[in-house]
DNA sequence: TATTTATCGATATAATGGTATCGATAACAT
DNA sequence: ATGTTATCGATACCATTATATCGATAAATA
């Protein structure tokens, strides 16, 4: 509920998700044309995504930038503000558990640097890939997620074990000081508020395709 | 446009991405429940999930299954008509393009036989890897995609090559009679538009894990 | 200098998706 | 038998997101 006499501050007024979903495809553009222009309209960006012009006008109104008429958004200050707002700016440290099929893939992953993550260790129970290193990282024993995450004070951690185990999992996370979660399980995690869950829901991509191909092939 | 006096057929009238994408969380609790219980109420569904009552009944009416006031919805009703809505229910056949690490990942993952997903094949140009079996899949030289796509009539792929070669390989795969990429690259496909591309969109789900971890730290 | 063009921002409108209300139904308990 | 409760469906309402319109600005061109 807002009280009415509120000062509605401007940074408070938080972007919307939808918007900061499209943020780092904006992004992948201004990085292509940063060397060749120094300016860029609406128009280009958004027939490069195959949006319109006009949601690309606001969602850039929404991140507080403002574009100059018959000229178009200055592409740096435009890519000063994503990063700013998405905190790609500074690298963020992260650490993942369950180092399987999916975990190890993503350690491997090395456009995560472009999005300011870093992931500085792994977290396992098995036995047989415990002390190894994956792609670099290091695999420490999932005992010791408690005391490692907090000394280093790291807030993301990137879930990738098997479903089963997703919840109980989590919970050591959130003991272990752990704000963030980066869900890649198909589980429904069950957290306090001042937890951040962001799901990774590959069934309900692949939903979406297998209705739209049904509907084709109708 | 539509035309006033046309019929307007239910089977027509698309069920919503949104709804579309949580059919999938509906029928992991169905499944859990499927074998101690004949009916389900909306308001159990929800309150595993998260959801509010009202969604889930309003999404259920949307498949076009009805339930019995004070009883709820049959259980089996409703899993038969989510599959049939999404296809789990005959196996589709797919082949995937690139097996680097995110690949090979995915071609280790059970889960997809779940969702009616059958990869047979992995194709790949890098020599070192082509003739491997990976996770118990063959892994072809690139160059053999069409003949052997098109011979055994697949129809989706999945694309998970680096992003420089997104596009080219998204080309291939069209020409090789493909009509639906499952696209894992970062890449905006240039696609026509008899072809569904469904985007996994790791960066837009990292932004908004960022943004919001952002604004809690304020 | 005057005109055309590309572009923006502000405001208004439309479309979509989510939520609330309420009457009806059937199971269960009194 | 009657009342209470859980549940549904239909309708109405609200919130969010996307799109359209239009006047203003500045660059480019005639």
């Amino acid at each position: 509920m807002l009280i009415d006499g509120e000062p509605k501050l401007k940074e408070l007024t938080s972007v919307s998700v939808p918007t900061v979903r499209r943020l780092p495809l904006y992004m992948t553009i201004l990085k292509e044309i940063e060397s060749s222009s120094e300016h860029v309209s609406s128009t280009l960006i958004a027939d490069r995504l195959g949006l319109e012009q006009i949601q690309v006008r606001k969602d850039l109104a929404g991140i507080g930038v403002t574009g100059q008429p018959a000229v178009g958004f200055n592409v740096r200050e435009l890519i000063g503000a994503i990063e700013r707002l998405l905190g790609w700016d500074n690298m963020r440290d992260a650490i993942l558990v369950g180092a399987g099929n999916l975990g190890q893939a993503l350690l491997g992953y090395d456009g995560f640097a472009r999005y300011g993550l870093n992931i500085v260790a792994a977290f396992d129970s098995n036995p047989e890939i415990i002390g190894m290193k994956i792609h670099g990282k290091p695999v420490f024993d999932i005992e010791l997620l408690s005391s490692l995450t907090e000394r280093m004070h790291i807030q993301i951690g990137i879930l990738t074990v098997p479903g089963k185990v997703a919840q109980p999992v989590a919970d050591m996370l959130i003991k272990a000081g752990i704000h963030a979660i980066w869900n890649f399980t198909p589980v429904k995690l069950n957290v306090s508020d001042n937890t951040i869950v962001e799901q990774v829901d590959l069934a309900a991509s692949l939903a979406v395709l297998s209705s739209k191909l049904k509907a084709a092939n109708k």
